[in-house]
DNA sequence: CAAATATATGAATATATGTTCATATATTAT
DNA sequence: ATAATATATGAACATATATTCATATATTTG
C-alpha cells in the first residue's frame, strides 16, 4: 500500500489539484509506507531530552549505566528504561564488562544525525 | 546550569566513576541545557508519521493544505494542526494564493536530516 | 452583501510515553 | 554459598500528544 492515497479527489478542496504532477511524482517516489514509520521511529529516538543528553554523552565516550546516571542526574531506573529504547532503535550497543555493561554508540550515523540538528537549531 | 551534573557522585553505583577524563571533559564541552531542549525538539517534529508524510511532500512540491490532506490520506483538520507544529519549529514556511494557503519547506536543512534519517533507515 | 470555499482552532477523547517504585537477575567478592 | 553491587524490568501514575468534531476566520464569487 503507497502512503499516498489515490490521486482521485474524495474529501476536502474543491479546487482541482493545484499541484497535480507533482502529486504524481510524489506518488511514484513514495517511500514504502514502513520506511516512512521506521524514519519516524528513528526521529523518536532522539526526540527526548533525556535521550539527547545520553547519546550526547556516549558521543564523547562509552559508559556503564550508573556513571551515565550520575553524570546526567537522572535515576538508575530510568536511564536503563531509556538505554533499552536506544537499543531497540539500534542507535547504541552495549558489552558486558564485569559487574558493568558498558554502553556507546552503534555507528557513526547517530553523530551525524546529533551534529546536524545541533547546526540547525545553532543556526536559526 | 550545565546539562551535566558535578561529577561528585552522590548517587548509584559505589566504583569511581569508570571513565572521569571523559565525564570531565563532557562537562566542559557540554551545550547548553537549552540547546539540548531545542534539539530534542527538532527531532519530534520529525518523530510522527504524519509529519513525516508531510514534509516528505514538501519536500518534493510547495502544496496547499487540502491537496496535502488528499494526497497523505488525513483530515483536513488534522493536517492543519501538523502544520501549525512544523510552522512553530520552523522547519516549514506559508504564504496566502487566493482562498489556499501554500506550504513549503522552509530551507534546505529539513531534506538534509530526512535523507540523512532515510540513509540510516534504509542501510540497518 | 450573501454564499461558498479554504484554512485555523478550541475542546474532548484516546493513546502514547517518561519516570518512579519495587523487585528480579546477573556478576563479583568474601 | 552469601552478601554486595550493577543492571533490567513490570506496574502504576502522570503527562504529552494526535485526531476528531464543531465552529470560527478569511478570501473569493455571484
Amino acid at each position: 500500500m503507497s502512503p499516498i492515497k489515490k490521486v482521485n479527489k474524495v474529501t476536502a478542496c474543491a479546487h482541482p489539484l493545484a499541484h497535480q504532477k507533482a502529486a504524481d511524482t510524489l506518488k511514484q517516489n513514495a517511500p514504502k509506507e514502513e520506511e516512512l514509520y521506521d524514519l519516524a521511529d528513528l526521529f523518536k529516538a532522539f526526540a527526548d531530552s533525556s535521550r539527547i543528553k545520553i547519546l550526547w554523552a556516549l558521543s564523547a565516550s562509552e559508559f556503564c549505566v550508573c556513571d551515565l546516571a550520575d553524570a546526567l542526574g537522572m535515576t538508575q531506573s530510568a536511564v536503563s528504561h531509556q538505554l533499552r529504547l536506544l537499543k531497540q532503535s539500534r542507535l547504541i550497543k552495549s558489552r558486558r564488562e564485569g559487574q558493568s555493561i558498558i554502553y556507546s554508540l552503534a555507528d557513526e550515523h547517530v553523530k551525524k544525525v546529533f551534529s546536524l540538528g545541533l547546526e540547525h537549531v545553532r543556526e536559526i
